[in-house]
DNA sequence: CAGTGGTCTAGACCACGCC
DNA sequence: GCGTGGTCTAGACCACTGG
Protein backbone atom coordinates (compact mmCIF):
# COMPACT_ATOMS: atom_id res chain seq x y z
CA UNK A 1 0.00 0.00 0.00
CA UNK A 2 2.08 2.53 0.92
CA UNK A 3 5.00 2.02 -1.86
CA UNK A 4 2.46 3.74 -3.96
CA UNK A 5 2.48 6.96 -1.56
CA UNK A 6 6.25 7.25 -1.47
CA UNK A 7 6.70 6.27 -5.56
CA UNK A 8 4.09 9.31 -6.16
CA UNK A 9 5.70 12.10 -5.21
CA UNK A 10 4.39 13.73 -7.93
CA UNK A 11 0.61 13.95 -6.93
CA UNK A 12 -0.27 12.85 -3.43
CA UNK A 13 -2.86 10.92 -2.72
CA UNK A 14 -4.13 10.25 1.15
CA UNK A 15 -3.59 6.71 2.34
CA UNK A 16 -7.34 5.97 2.73
CA UNK A 17 -8.20 7.42 -0.86
CA UNK A 18 -5.54 4.58 -2.34
CA UNK A 19 -7.10 1.96 -0.13
CA UNK A 20 -10.72 3.40 -1.16
CA UNK A 21 -9.58 2.22 -4.80
CA UNK A 22 -7.82 -0.70 -3.70
CA UNK A 23 -11.32 -1.76 -2.27
CA UNK A 24 -13.92 -0.16 -5.13
CA UNK A 25 -11.50 -2.59 -7.42
CA UNK A 26 -12.82 -5.35 -5.78
CA UNK A 27 -16.43 -4.61 -6.25
CA UNK A 28 -15.61 -3.69 -10.30
CA UNK A 29 -13.87 -6.68 -10.85
CA UNK A 30 -16.68 -8.34 -9.37
CA UNK A 31 -14.25 -10.28 -6.30
CA UNK A 32 -17.18 -9.05 -4.14
CA UNK A 33 -20.18 -9.80 -4.95
CA UNK A 34 -23.56 -7.62 -3.98
CA UNK A 35 -24.92 -8.77 -0.91
CA UNK A 36 -21.59 -10.31 0.24
CA UNK A 37 -20.44 -9.87 3.81
CA UNK A 38 -16.80 -8.15 3.48
CA UNK A 39 -13.66 -8.50 5.91
CA UNK A 40 -14.14 -7.44 8.57
CA UNK A 41 -11.60 -4.36 9.76
CA UNK A 42 -9.38 -5.50 11.48
CA UNK A 43 -8.65 -8.09 9.10
CA UNK A 44 -8.53 -5.59 5.73
CA UNK A 45 -6.13 -3.36 8.14
CA UNK A 46 -4.00 -6.63 8.68
CA UNK A 47 -4.07 -7.60 5.19
CA UNK A 48 -3.07 -4.27 3.33
CA UNK A 49 -0.95 -3.09 5.98
CA UNK A 50 -2.62 0.02 7.48
CA UNK A 51 -3.88 1.04 10.74
CA UNK A 52 -7.81 0.14 11.60
CA UNK A 53 -8.58 3.87 11.48
CA UNK A 54 -7.44 4.10 7.98
CA UNK A 55 -9.54 1.33 6.65
CA UNK A 56 -12.70 2.77 8.78
CA UNK A 57 -12.04 5.88 6.89
CA UNK A 58 -12.30 4.05 3.15
CA UNK A 59 -15.56 1.96 4.53
CA UNK A 60 -17.37 5.01 5.41
CA UNK A 61 -16.16 7.19 2.32
CA UNK A 62 -17.54 4.27 0.50
CA UNK A 63 -20.54 3.82 2.58
CA UNK A 64 -21.56 7.61 2.02
CA UNK A 65 -21.55 6.34 -1.85
CA UNK A 66 -24.17 3.86 -1.17
CA UNK A 67 -21.73 1.21 -2.25
CA UNK A 68 -21.43 -0.68 1.17
CA UNK A 69 -23.64 -0.98 4.05
CA UNK A 70 -22.35 -1.14 7.37
CA UNK A 71 -24.38 -2.79 10.24
CA UNK A 72 -22.97 -2.62 13.77
CA UNK A 73 -22.43 -5.88 15.27
CA UNK A 74 -22.64 -7.78 12.04
CA UNK A 75 -20.38 -6.15 9.62
CA UNK A 76 -20.11 -4.61 6.00
CA UNK A 77 -21.87 -6.14 3.38
CA UNK A 78 -21.74 -5.14 -0.30
CA UNK A 79 -24.83 -3.07 -1.41
CA UNK A 80 -27.39 -4.80 -3.17
CA UNK A 81 -29.65 -3.17 -6.27
CA UNK A 82 -32.56 -4.23 -5.48
CA UNK A 83 -32.81 -3.14 -1.79
CA UNK A 84 -35.54 -0.38 -1.62
CA UNK A 85 -33.12 2.18 -0.53
CA UNK A 86 -31.34 1.49 -3.43
CA UNK A 87 -34.32 1.09 -5.47
CA UNK A 88 -35.81 4.79 -4.89
CA UNK A 89 -32.14 6.20 -5.52
CA UNK A 90 -32.48 6.83 -8.95
CA UNK A 91 -36.33 6.99 -8.88
CA UNK A 92 -37.11 10.35 -7.81
CA UNK A 93 -41.13 10.32 -8.89
CA UNK A 94 -43.17 10.28 -6.15
CA UNK A 95 -47.22 10.22 -5.89
CA UNK A 96 -48.63 13.63 -4.84
CA UNK A 97 -49.74 11.90 -1.98
CA UNK A 98 -46.24 10.46 -0.53
CA UNK A 99 -46.64 6.91 -0.28
CA UNK A 100 -43.89 5.74 -2.27
CA UNK A 101 -44.83 2.86 -5.14
CA UNK A 102 -42.82 1.55 -7.61
CA UNK A 103 -44.21 1.20 -11.43
CA UNK A 104 -44.39 -1.96 -13.74
CA UNK A 105 -43.28 -1.91 -17.44
CA UNK A 106 -44.84 -3.18 -20.33
CA UNK A 107 -41.86 -3.20 -23.50
CA UNK A 108 -43.54 -1.56 -26.45
CA UNK A 109 -40.30 -2.40 -28.65
CA UNK A 110 -36.64 -4.37 -28.34
CA UNK A 111 -34.67 -3.06 -31.75
CA UNK A 112 -30.98 -2.78 -32.50
CA UNK A 113 -29.74 -0.18 -34.31
CA UNK A 114 -26.68 1.88 -34.96
CA UNK A 115 -26.23 5.03 -32.74
CA UNK A 116 -27.33 7.85 -33.43
CA UNK A 117 -25.43 11.10 -32.38
CA UNK A 118 -26.71 12.07 -29.53
CA UNK A 119 -25.84 8.25 -28.11
CA UNK A 120 -22.52 8.35 -29.75
CA UNK A 121 -21.78 11.03 -27.60
CA UNK A 122 -23.69 10.47 -24.33
CA UNK A 123 -22.18 6.70 -24.09
CA UNK A 124 -19.21 7.19 -25.74
CA UNK A 125 -19.64 5.20 -28.99
CA UNK A 126 -17.51 4.41 -31.89
CA UNK A 127 -19.04 5.66 -35.40
CA UNK A 128 -21.19 2.70 -36.61
CA UNK A 129 -21.85 1.18 -33.22
CA UNK A 130 -24.40 -0.13 -32.32
CA UNK A 131 -27.44 0.34 -30.01
CA UNK A 132 -29.76 -1.67 -28.08
CA UNK A 133 -32.80 0.36 -27.87
CA UNK A 134 -35.69 -0.18 -25.64
CA UNK A 135 -39.01 0.91 -25.77
CA UNK A 136 -41.71 1.04 -22.36
CA UNK A 137 -44.66 2.25 -20.84
CA UNK A 138 -44.08 2.42 -17.01
CA UNK A 139 -47.79 2.29 -14.80
CA UNK A 140 -48.62 3.21 -11.59
CA UNK A 141 -52.03 1.76 -10.17
CA UNK A 142 -52.57 0.45 -14.15
CA UNK A 143 -52.40 3.93 -15.19
CA UNK A 144 -49.82 4.51 -17.99
CA UNK A 145 -47.55 7.33 -16.68
CA UNK A 146 -44.29 7.02 -18.31
CA UNK A 147 -43.04 6.15 -21.69
CA UNK A 148 -39.06 5.64 -22.06
CA UNK A 149 -36.73 5.06 -24.61
CA UNK A 150 -33.39 3.17 -22.94
CA UNK A 151 -30.32 2.94 -25.24
CA UNK A 152 -27.50 0.84 -24.16
CA UNK A 153 -24.27 0.37 -26.05
CA UNK A 154 -24.50 -3.57 -27.68
CA UNK A 155 -20.67 -3.54 -27.06
CA UNK A 156 -21.19 -3.51 -23.49
CA UNK A 157 -24.42 -5.42 -23.20
CA UNK A 158 -23.26 -8.64 -25.55
CA UNK A 159 -26.36 -10.76 -25.68
CA UNK A 160 -28.75 -8.55 -24.32
CA UNK A 161 -30.71 -9.04 -28.18
CA UNK A 162 -31.28 -12.72 -26.98
CA UNK A 163 -32.72 -11.99 -23.59
CA UNK A 164 -36.07 -13.41 -23.42
CA UNK A 165 -37.82 -11.39 -21.17
CA UNK A 166 -36.42 -7.74 -20.06
CA UNK A 167 -37.33 -7.51 -16.31
CA UNK A 168 -38.81 -4.17 -14.73
CA UNK A 169 -35.60 -3.48 -12.62
CA UNK A 170 -33.52 -3.27 -15.41
CA UNK A 171 -30.46 -2.26 -13.19
CA UNK A 172 -30.64 -5.17 -11.30
CA UNK A 173 -30.17 -6.80 -14.88
CA UNK A 174 -27.11 -4.91 -15.75
CA UNK A 175 -25.75 -6.06 -12.08
CA UNK A 176 -26.41 -10.01 -12.74
CA UNK A 177 -26.18 -10.56 -15.96
CA UNK A 178 -22.61 -8.73 -17.22
CA UNK A 179 -21.61 -7.27 -13.82
CA UNK A 180 -22.30 -3.81 -14.12
CA UNK A 181 -23.11 -1.55 -10.75
CA UNK A 182 -24.84 2.15 -11.63
CA UNK A 183 -23.06 4.08 -9.11
CA UNK A 184 -24.53 7.47 -10.34
CA UNK A 185 -26.63 9.75 -12.65
CA UNK A 186 -27.23 12.73 -14.37
CA UNK A 187 -30.58 13.93 -14.95
CA UNK A 188 -31.95 17.03 -17.43
CA UNK A 189 -35.20 17.69 -17.03
CA UNK A 190 -37.62 20.41 -19.58
CA UNK A 191 -41.43 20.57 -19.87
CA UNK A 192 -42.27 19.77 -23.22
CA UNK A 193 -45.32 18.88 -25.09
CA UNK A 194 -47.07 15.16 -25.62
CA UNK A 195 -46.19 14.24 -29.11
CA UNK A 196 -48.69 12.34 -31.16
CA UNK A 197 -46.98 9.17 -30.41
CA UNK A 198 -46.28 9.94 -26.65
CA UNK A 199 -50.47 10.62 -26.41
CA UNK A 200 -51.12 7.58 -27.54
CA UNK A 201 -49.44 5.44 -25.55
CA UNK A 202 -50.06 7.91 -22.30
CA UNK A 203 -53.80 8.14 -22.82
CA UNK A 204 -53.28 11.69 -23.23
CA UNK A 205 -54.75 14.52 -25.27
CA UNK A 206 -51.66 15.26 -27.84
CA UNK A 207 -49.56 18.60 -26.20
CA UNK A 208 -50.11 17.54 -22.71
CA UNK A 209 -47.72 19.08 -21.29
CA UNK A 210 -45.08 16.09 -19.59
CA UNK A 211 -41.76 16.58 -17.75
CA UNK A 212 -38.98 14.98 -19.33
CA UNK A 213 -36.32 12.92 -18.07
CA UNK A 214 -33.10 13.00 -19.86
CA UNK A 215 -30.61 10.75 -17.70
CA UNK A 216 -26.77 9.54 -17.79
CA UNK A 217 -25.96 6.72 -15.77
CA UNK A 218 -22.69 5.89 -14.77
CA UNK A 219 -20.94 2.91 -13.51
CA UNK A 220 -18.51 2.38 -10.95
CA UNK A 221 -15.39 3.50 -13.23
CA UNK A 222 -17.67 6.81 -14.24
CA UNK A 223 -17.87 5.58 -17.67
CA UNK A 224 -21.50 6.27 -19.15
CA UNK A 225 -23.65 2.86 -19.60
CA UNK A 226 -26.98 3.88 -19.97
CA UNK A 227 -28.90 6.51 -22.00
CA UNK A 228 -32.81 7.04 -21.11
CA UNK A 229 -35.23 9.51 -22.48
CA UNK A 230 -38.32 9.64 -20.55
CA UNK A 231 -41.71 11.04 -20.68
CA UNK A 232 -44.10 11.64 -17.72
CA UNK A 233 -47.39 12.65 -17.03
CA UNK A 234 -47.30 14.47 -13.90
CA UNK A 235 -50.95 15.15 -12.98
CA UNK A 236 -50.73 12.80 -10.03
CA UNK A 237 -47.21 12.28 -9.57
CA UNK A 238 -44.21 14.64 -9.56
CA UNK A 239 -40.26 14.86 -9.36
CA UNK A 240 -38.94 14.90 -6.03
CA UNK A 241 -35.58 17.04 -5.07
CA UNK A 242 -33.97 17.43 -1.65
CA UNK A 243 -31.01 20.49 -1.88
CA UNK A 244 -29.12 20.52 0.64
CA UNK B 1 -20.35 18.22 27.53
CA UNK B 2 -20.25 14.76 29.29
CA UNK B 3 -22.82 15.64 31.85
CA UNK B 4 -25.54 15.55 29.01
CA UNK B 5 -24.08 12.48 27.72
CA UNK B 6 -24.87 10.97 31.81
CA UNK B 7 -27.68 12.20 32.50
CA UNK B 8 -29.37 11.48 29.05
CA UNK B 9 -29.08 7.74 30.12
CA UNK B 10 -32.51 7.36 28.15
CA UNK B 11 -31.32 7.92 24.66
CA UNK B 12 -27.58 7.77 23.71
CA UNK B 13 -25.92 10.42 21.53
CA UNK B 14 -22.38 10.34 20.64
CA UNK B 15 -20.37 13.21 22.45
CA UNK B 16 -19.78 14.26 18.61
CA UNK B 17 -23.60 15.01 17.93
CA UNK B 18 -24.07 16.65 21.29
CA UNK B 19 -20.69 18.82 20.02
CA UNK B 20 -22.41 19.49 16.57
CA UNK B 21 -25.49 20.73 18.44
CA UNK B 22 -23.52 23.18 20.79
CA UNK B 23 -21.84 24.77 17.45
CA UNK B 24 -24.89 24.92 15.23
CA UNK B 25 -26.57 26.29 17.95
CA UNK B 26 -24.09 29.15 17.79
CA UNK B 27 -24.85 29.86 13.90
CA UNK B 28 -28.91 30.09 14.83
CA UNK B 29 -28.19 32.73 17.27
CA UNK B 30 -25.76 34.49 15.71
CA UNK B 31 -22.59 34.48 17.90
CA UNK B 32 -21.32 32.94 14.67
CA UNK B 33 -21.87 35.81 12.31
CA UNK B 34 -21.44 34.40 8.13
CA UNK B 35 -18.02 34.74 6.83
CA UNK B 36 -16.10 34.89 10.22
CA UNK B 37 -13.69 32.66 11.21
CA UNK B 38 -14.40 30.06 13.84
CA UNK B 39 -11.71 29.28 17.19
CA UNK B 40 -9.36 26.74 16.17
CA UNK B 41 -10.12 22.84 16.76
CA UNK B 42 -7.78 22.66 19.38
CA UNK B 43 -9.52 25.81 20.85
CA UNK B 44 -12.54 24.49 20.85
CA UNK B 45 -11.33 21.36 22.04
CA UNK B 46 -10.27 22.97 25.50
CA UNK B 47 -13.30 25.34 25.97
CA UNK B 48 -15.63 22.04 25.46
CA UNK B 49 -13.38 19.59 27.45
CA UNK B 50 -13.45 16.56 24.71
CA UNK B 51 -10.42 15.75 22.32
CA UNK B 52 -9.81 17.43 19.48
CA UNK B 53 -10.75 14.43 17.27
CA UNK B 54 -14.31 14.76 18.59
CA UNK B 55 -14.30 18.46 17.42
CA UNK B 56 -12.70 17.32 14.34
CA UNK B 57 -15.74 14.59 14.16
CA UNK B 58 -18.51 17.67 14.36
CA UNK B 59 -17.09 20.28 12.08
CA UNK B 60 -16.66 17.69 9.64
CA UNK B 61 -20.49 16.67 9.80
CA UNK B 62 -20.70 20.50 9.75
CA UNK B 63 -18.84 20.92 6.24
CA UNK B 64 -20.49 18.53 4.48
CA UNK B 65 -23.68 20.36 5.30
CA UNK B 66 -22.38 23.47 3.73
CA UNK B 67 -22.68 25.28 7.14
CA UNK B 68 -18.74 25.51 7.50
CA UNK B 69 -15.86 25.71 5.04
CA UNK B 70 -12.56 24.61 6.57
CA UNK B 71 -9.31 25.68 4.52
CA UNK B 72 -5.63 24.13 5.61
CA UNK B 73 -3.44 26.17 6.77
CA UNK B 74 -5.91 29.23 7.19
CA UNK B 75 -8.73 27.80 9.41
CA UNK B 76 -12.50 27.10 9.73
CA UNK B 77 -15.13 30.02 8.74
CA UNK B 78 -18.76 29.89 8.63
CA UNK B 79 -20.42 29.80 4.97
CA UNK B 80 -21.81 33.12 3.13
CA UNK B 81 -24.85 32.59 1.39
CA UNK B 82 -23.17 35.51 -1.31
CA UNK B 83 -20.82 32.52 -2.17
CA UNK B 84 -20.95 30.91 -5.43
CA UNK B 85 -20.85 27.90 -4.14
CA UNK B 86 -24.34 28.54 -1.62
CA UNK B 87 -25.46 30.62 -4.31
CA UNK B 88 -25.83 27.60 -6.91
CA UNK B 89 -26.59 24.84 -3.98
CA UNK B 90 -30.38 26.02 -4.37
CA UNK B 91 -30.23 27.03 -8.22
CA UNK B 92 -30.63 24.11 -10.24
CA UNK B 93 -32.09 25.45 -13.73
CA UNK B 94 -29.01 25.82 -15.74
CA UNK B 95 -28.50 26.21 -19.73
CA UNK B 96 -28.33 23.91 -21.66
CA UNK B 97 -24.84 25.15 -23.02
CA UNK B 98 -23.84 24.33 -19.62
CA UNK B 99 -22.80 27.93 -18.99
CA UNK B 100 -23.73 28.71 -15.40
CA UNK B 101 -25.23 32.22 -16.04
CA UNK B 102 -27.17 33.93 -12.79
CA UNK B 103 -30.73 35.32 -13.39
CA UNK B 104 -31.87 39.39 -12.84
CA UNK B 105 -35.08 40.20 -11.21
CA UNK B 106 -37.96 42.40 -11.65
CA UNK B 107 -40.29 42.22 -9.07
CA UNK B 108 -44.19 42.44 -10.01
CA UNK B 109 -46.15 42.54 -6.90
CA UNK B 110 -45.34 42.92 -3.61
CA UNK B 111 -48.73 42.43 -1.40
CA UNK B 112 -49.63 41.36 2.17
CA UNK B 113 -52.00 39.19 2.67
CA UNK B 114 -53.87 36.49 4.79
CA UNK B 115 -52.22 33.02 4.35
CA UNK B 116 -54.26 30.65 1.99
CA UNK B 117 -54.48 27.36 2.66
CA UNK B 118 -50.84 25.86 1.29
CA UNK B 119 -48.94 28.77 2.74
CA UNK B 120 -50.32 28.28 6.07
CA UNK B 121 -49.80 24.66 6.04
CA UNK B 122 -46.39 24.29 4.71
CA UNK B 123 -45.39 27.37 6.56
CA UNK B 124 -47.10 26.33 9.41
CA UNK B 125 -49.16 29.39 9.93
CA UNK B 126 -52.19 30.09 12.19
CA UNK B 127 -55.41 30.30 10.82
CA UNK B 128 -55.68 34.37 10.10
CA UNK B 129 -51.96 34.69 10.16
CA UNK B 130 -50.79 37.13 7.42
CA UNK B 131 -47.91 36.75 4.39
CA UNK B 132 -45.71 38.60 2.33
CA UNK B 133 -46.67 37.56 -1.30
CA UNK B 134 -43.56 38.67 -3.79
CA UNK B 135 -44.56 38.11 -7.31
CA UNK B 136 -41.11 38.40 -10.02
CA UNK B 137 -40.25 37.44 -13.02
CA UNK B 138 -36.48 36.48 -13.72
CA UNK B 139 -34.84 36.69 -16.80
CA UNK B 140 -31.85 35.52 -18.18
CA UNK B 141 -29.61 36.90 -21.02
CA UNK B 142 -32.97 39.76 -21.14
CA UNK B 143 -34.63 36.79 -21.79
CA UNK B 144 -37.50 36.42 -19.30
CA UNK B 145 -37.70 32.37 -18.61
CA UNK B 146 -39.03 32.39 -14.70
CA UNK B 147 -42.11 33.80 -13.09
CA UNK B 148 -42.41 32.90 -9.50
CA UNK B 149 -44.27 34.02 -6.54
CA UNK B 150 -42.35 33.74 -3.23
CA UNK B 151 -44.46 33.53 0.32
CA UNK B 152 -43.17 34.69 3.64
CA UNK B 153 -44.57 34.39 7.05
CA UNK B 154 -45.19 38.24 7.68
CA UNK B 155 -44.42 37.27 11.47
CA UNK B 156 -41.19 35.85 11.02
CA UNK B 157 -40.04 38.54 8.62
CA UNK B 158 -41.53 41.68 10.57
CA UNK B 159 -40.79 44.80 8.12
CA UNK B 160 -40.54 43.41 4.87
CA UNK B 161 -43.27 45.54 3.75
CA UNK B 162 -41.36 48.40 4.35
CA UNK B 163 -38.01 47.76 2.31
CA UNK B 164 -37.23 50.33 0.23
CA UNK B 165 -35.95 47.50 -2.54
CA UNK B 166 -35.89 43.80 -2.82
CA UNK B 167 -32.50 42.54 -4.16
CA UNK B 168 -31.96 39.45 -6.49
CA UNK B 169 -30.33 37.16 -3.74
CA UNK B 170 -33.40 36.95 -1.62
CA UNK B 171 -31.42 34.37 0.50
CA UNK B 172 -28.31 36.89 1.47
CA UNK B 173 -31.29 39.11 2.48
CA UNK B 174 -33.24 36.98 4.80
CA UNK B 175 -29.61 36.07 6.17
CA UNK B 176 -28.26 39.83 6.58
CA UNK B 177 -32.07 41.38 7.70
CA UNK B 178 -32.99 39.17 9.85
CA UNK B 179 -30.62 36.45 10.48
CA UNK B 180 -32.20 33.27 8.93
CA UNK B 181 -29.85 30.95 7.18
CA UNK B 182 -31.34 28.84 4.83
CA UNK B 183 -30.01 25.11 5.35
CA UNK B 184 -31.86 22.77 3.41
CA UNK B 185 -35.09 23.00 0.29
CA UNK B 186 -37.15 20.25 -1.05
CA UNK B 187 -38.54 20.81 -4.29
CA UNK B 188 -41.39 19.22 -6.38
CA UNK B 189 -41.81 19.53 -9.96
CA UNK B 190 -44.44 18.95 -12.64
CA UNK B 191 -44.80 20.17 -16.53
CA UNK B 192 -48.13 22.38 -16.63
CA UNK B 193 -49.63 24.24 -19.18
CA UNK B 194 -49.04 28.41 -19.40
CA UNK B 195 -51.53 30.28 -17.79
CA UNK B 196 -52.49 33.41 -19.30
CA UNK B 197 -51.06 35.55 -16.95
CA UNK B 198 -47.89 33.23 -17.15
CA UNK B 199 -47.61 33.44 -21.05
CA UNK B 200 -47.96 37.39 -20.97
CA UNK B 201 -44.85 37.61 -18.69
CA UNK B 202 -42.86 35.05 -20.33
CA UNK B 203 -43.78 36.24 -23.22
CA UNK B 204 -44.79 32.72 -24.93
CA UNK B 205 -48.52 31.69 -26.16
CA UNK B 206 -50.87 30.67 -23.36
CA UNK B 207 -50.44 26.78 -22.79
CA UNK B 208 -47.01 26.36 -23.89
CA UNK B 209 -45.41 23.58 -21.38
CA UNK B 210 -43.59 25.04 -18.30
CA UNK B 211 -41.71 23.43 -15.67
CA UNK B 212 -42.88 24.22 -12.15
CA UNK B 213 -41.14 23.97 -9.55
CA UNK B 214 -42.99 23.93 -5.89
CA UNK B 215 -39.92 24.52 -3.16
CA UNK B 216 -40.40 25.03 0.98
CA UNK B 217 -37.29 26.27 2.40
CA UNK B 218 -36.24 24.84 6.22
CA UNK B 219 -33.80 27.15 8.37
CA UNK B 220 -30.79 25.50 10.58
CA UNK B 221 -33.71 24.52 13.19
CA UNK B 222 -35.23 22.96 10.72
CA UNK B 223 -38.46 25.24 10.62
CA UNK B 224 -40.08 26.14 7.11
CA UNK B 225 -39.39 29.62 6.00
CA UNK B 226 -40.06 30.11 2.34
CA UNK B 227 -42.37 29.04 0.05
CA UNK B 228 -42.06 29.54 -3.69
CA UNK B 229 -43.83 28.33 -6.78
CA UNK B 230 -42.16 28.81 -10.05
CA UNK B 231 -42.88 28.69 -13.37
CA UNK B 232 -40.34 28.16 -15.99
CA UNK B 233 -39.46 28.13 -19.73
CA UNK B 234 -37.29 25.31 -20.68
CA UNK B 235 -36.74 25.76 -24.48
CA UNK B 236 -33.03 26.43 -23.63
CA UNK B 237 -32.54 25.71 -20.03
CA UNK B 238 -32.90 22.80 -18.16
CA UNK B 239 -33.26 21.51 -14.59
CA UNK B 240 -30.18 19.51 -13.35
CA UNK B 241 -29.87 16.65 -10.61
CA UNK B 242 -27.61 14.52 -9.47
CA UNK B 243 -28.68 11.12 -8.23
CA UNK B 244 -25.90 9.54 -6.23
C1' DC C 1 8.54 30.37 11.11
C1' DA C 2 4.26 29.44 13.80
C1' DG C 3 -0.39 28.03 13.41
C1' DT C 4 -3.97 25.82 10.95
C1' DG C 5 -6.41 21.84 9.18
C1' DG C 6 -5.43 16.89 7.14
C1' DT C 7 -3.67 12.26 7.78
C1' DC C 8 -2.35 8.23 10.28
C1' DT C 9 -1.69 5.42 14.15
C1' DA C 10 -2.69 2.77 18.49
C1' DG C 11 -5.49 1.60 21.97
C1' DA C 12 -9.54 1.78 25.03
C1' DC C 13 -14.26 1.31 25.72
C1' DC C 14 -19.31 1.18 24.13
C1' DA C 15 -23.51 -0.57 21.60
C1' DC C 16 -25.29 -4.14 18.96
C1' DG C 17 -26.35 -8.88 16.91
C1' DC C 18 -25.93 -13.51 17.25
C1' DC C 19 -24.93 -17.99 19.23
C1' DG D 1 -19.56 -14.41 25.51
C1' DC D 2 -17.62 -13.06 21.38
C1' DG D 3 -17.00 -10.48 17.27
C1' DT D 4 -18.67 -6.68 14.79
C1' DG D 5 -18.87 -1.75 13.85
C1' DG D 6 -19.19 3.00 16.55
C1' DT D 7 -17.11 6.32 19.61
C1' DC D 8 -13.46 8.70 21.94
C1' DT D 9 -8.89 9.78 23.12
C1' DA D 10 -3.90 11.10 22.63
C1' DG D 11 -0.17 11.94 20.05
C1' DA D 12 2.74 12.14 15.90
C1' DC D 13 3.66 13.85 11.56
C1' DC D 14 2.33 16.11 6.94
C1' DA D 15 0.62 19.92 3.88
C1' DC D 16 -0.77 24.47 3.43
C1' DT D 17 -1.05 29.56 4.56
C1' DG D 18 0.52 33.87 5.96
C1' DG D 19 3.54 36.98 8.21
Amino acid sequence: MSETAETAAFAYRPLYAQVRENLVRRLIDGAWQPGQLIPSEIDLAKELGVSQGTIRKALDAMTAENLLIRRQGRGTFVSEPEESRILFQFYRLVPDSGARSFPNSRILKRLRETANEVERRELKIAAGGDVIRLERVRTIDEKPMIVETISLSLKRFAGFEDLETVPNNVYRLYSERWGITIGRAGERLKAIAASKADARELGCPQGTPLLEINRVAYDLEGHPVELRLSRCLTDVVHYSSDLR
